[in-house]
DNA sequence: GCCAACCGTTCACGATTCATGAACAAGCTT
DNA sequence: AAGCTTGTTCATGAATCGTGAACGGTTGGC
């Protein structure tokens, strides 16, 4: 559900800095996780599933149950709500979120389609916030989701307008992983591609990252210049073709990421 | 933010089972919340806040950041998506959020107020969902927030079609506390309200929680009768009296309820 | 522009407690 | 009712967690 990134991989952004880390607490972690992918799981087999001793698991679940963020049914657990409210405090904490909201519903609203507020997160694309379209309920990313930066157009956005030594760290720890058959995977031609969106201030996903969708962003820049985000719609359709319907689109995107900048930087 | 029940408060159901509890994982949770509270803080002020050594905080809260979970900004360090992530994943896989959305929805564009499914968990009151009525974006609680079951339309809905021995201990280990001054906190009282909720299958909240605040619920039943959720719905006026505007809305909420219950209990 | 205070970070050590595997008890299935 | 499987408990050895003090970098004040 969430696959990209967890705690069992070796997180590809620091293979310095062997400050040891708190071991407990990534077990946890990793116990959190297993729930979050599987939804309910025994004792048993969340212990098969993370390789540990029974008690092990036990005594992990147990804590997480005390503590509330994990409840016990049946015989089985999983979590509960509590990380959903940790997780929109985070969320409307942020100031892209506070002041990009309103806009990106009018974005959503004007162009009938899913339009989305991105962030970086350590080299990462998350979803900051997600107007979804009409009733289409599922969709098949959501807030909080971690994406790569290469293969979305918010992504991309970011990417081409963040400092040249961080973007090129970030290409150098997570590479180009194709996601679909259209992914940039060449490092030249990605480089290529950002500044194709720098010449444009708008950036595109051409079915890069999921088969079948299409989406364009522009950056949310600060002062310096700097993207601290990113708009985006995306839609089964192909962006800025003949239709008519789709043709202002890329237009009403920059005009929003203009209009969330002018807000971000006035108190 | 939210502030009713946090790691380092004793959790009041659990008085017995002297089980050990994972340690480090607690620290790391408490650190999470605190940040969760505070937004930004540097290892000195979390450490202060926490009363633990400036060394243990760093240690914690650099392992959070490798996993992906806390962000560091500047010389300060805060929570990054992560936990929305898992948040919405979780509250995804409710079945209550999963088939009840829909009505809600409905529910608020029909009544023109912000609607609410909630859960309880541990004795406790969680929202599921929440419709934010129109552009009314700054509600006082938001989805995965903890609220008092006695205090609420949905939590007094929940603990009426609650068996009569869990109530008992739920009354028993979280008491009445006043929120309000409108707060029902006699157990009587409180008895006797249950019992007209279930008269009328209808809950309400006169301002019991916050003030200017008013709220009915209804509870969502499994085949038992037993209750698994509540729907609600809350505004700044009061409900059933003489304005035409309020008088059907305890009768949309109930049928709103018998929806998802119908849709619950069919594959 | 320098100094001092403060901050985040590191480290070695002693004490805590964590992970283990086996034994126990409680359910569910047959 | 027997027999499997599950969640839970427990003692023990080993890992590591928390501490306080020291280090180096940054900042703000004089």
């Amino acid at each position: 559900m969430n696959k990209l990134r967890r705690v069992d991989d070796e997180p590809p952004f620091m293979t310095d800095s062997r400050a040891p880390l708190a071991q407990t607490t990534v077990t946890s972690l990793r116990v959190v996780e297993a729930l979050d992918e599987h939804g309910r799981l025994g004792v048993t087999a969340l212990a098969a599933e993370l390789d540990l001793a029974k008690g092990t698991v036990h005594k992990h679940v147990t804590t997480l149950e005390r503590l509330g963020y994990v409840v016990k049914e049946d015989r089985e657990y999983r979590l509960g709500l509590g990380f959903l409210g940790v997780g929109v405090n985070s969320q409307r904490r942020l100031d892209v979120y506070r002041v990009g909201r309103g806009p990106t519903d009018r974005l959503s609203k004007a162009t009938d389609t899913v339009a989305s507020l991105m962030v970086a997160e350590h080299g990462r694309g998350r979803y900051a916030y997600r107007v979804p379209h009409g009733d289409e309920y599922e969709l098949a990313h959501h807030e909080g989701d971690v994406l790569p930066l290469h293969a979305t157009a918010g992504g991309k956005a970011i990417l081409a307008y963040t400092p040249a030594d961080r973007r090129e760290e970030i290409l150098e720890s997570h590479g180009l992983p194709p996601m679909t058959e259209h992914t940039i995977t060449d490092r030249d031609a990605f480089r290529e591609e950002l500044r194709s969106v720098r010449d444009t201030r708008t950036a595109y996903d051409r079915e890069e990252l999921l088969d079948g969708w299409h989406c364009v962003a522009a950056p949310i820049t600060n002062e310096e210049g700097d993207a601290v985000a990113a708009v985006s719609v995306s839609a089964e359709t192909e962006f800025g073709d003949a239709s008519k319907r789709t043709q202002d689109v890329p237009g009403l995107v920059i005009s929003t990421a203009t209009a969330i900048e002018n807000k971000l930087r006035s108190p």
